[in-house]
DNA sequence: GTTGAGCGTT
């Protein structure tokens, strides 16, 4: 039926890219197709959807073949009830490698870095944040994997706050001030005990807190641990805090 | 199960 999104981006060199929006959260690219296709050649039909969810985004990207039929498609479905509700069909100002688009057609004349301009939203809100430029130049310090984790909401927890990484190996909280004293302290014990530089390990209270044999439920655990060293971060002994500081400089952006 | 400005993937 429809193998959109199956294989990537067939071709976008002659193709022209349609945005829909105001669509609902369940319409799929298959509910789109037959309704775009009768006004036009549709080569390729996208729908962005959550990382973490996978449900979609409200929004999806037809390109047709030509750009009479792609403007008929826009003049006919724009403003259409699509599973009631109503959806606005547009031309595609971005392109999928983040360019501009030429009346909703796809150039492919993009020299280079020259335009890159990363000023190219007026106005962006916390969905623009989310995916930011595609640059993803936060890798600086973290894993891939890491910003799937710790990325904010899409603003349905804007209370959302990074405090369940308790035991993720995130302890990013020691660091900022006077931790040059607990860090010579820590570091003379850490040498006397092991001089490898695998002092990573995410689980080092696991020797010192050896009752809990079978850490099936962490939350609970968590919710304490965290109690007793939000206070009092200096009452907490430093025997289990691995991890000094990997990135003091990116420090101002989680400790704020 | 919810939400609603916006611009995209192997």
């Amino acid at each position: 039926m429809s193998h959109f999104g199956r294989s990537g981006p067939p071709d976008i060199t002659d193709t022209y890219s349609l945005l829909i929006l105001n669509i609902t959260f369940r319409t799929t690219a298959d509910d789109l197709f037959p309704l775009f296709d009768k006004y036009g050649k549709v080569v390729d039909i996208f729908i962005p959807k959550d990382r973490r969810t996978g449900d979609s985004r409200g929004f999806a990207f037809v390109r047709y073949k030509y750009a009479d039929e792609a403007q008929k498609a826009v003049d006919r479905l724009d403003g259409r009830v699509v599973d009631g509700r109503e959806i606005t069909v547009q031309f595609a100002k971005y392109g999928p490698n983040a360019e501009r688009i030429h009346k909703g057609r796809i150039s492919e004349s993009v020299p280079r870095s020259k335009y890159r301009s990363r000023s190219r939203s007026p106005h962006r809100r916390h969905r623009d944040d989310y995916y930011r430029d595609k640059d993803y130049r936060r890798r600086s310090r973290s894993r891939s994997y890491d910003r799937y984790e710790r990325d904010r909401y899409r603003g349905k927890e804007r209370d959302y706050r990074p405090r369940s990484r308790s035991h993720s190996a995130s302890p990013d909280y020691s660091k900022g001030r006077g931790r040059e004293r607990y860090d010579d302290d820590r570091r003379s014990n850490s040498r006397s005990m092991s001089a490898s530089p695998a002092r990573r390990s995410p689980s080092p209270r696991k020797s010192l807190s050896p009752r809990k044999a079978s850490p099936s439920r962490g939350g609970s655990a968590d919710r304490r641990s965290r109690d007793w060293q939000s206070p009092s971060p200096r009452s907490v002994s430093p025997r289990g805090r691995p991890a000094d500081s990997r990135s003091p400089s990116r420090n101002s952006d989680v400790d704020e």
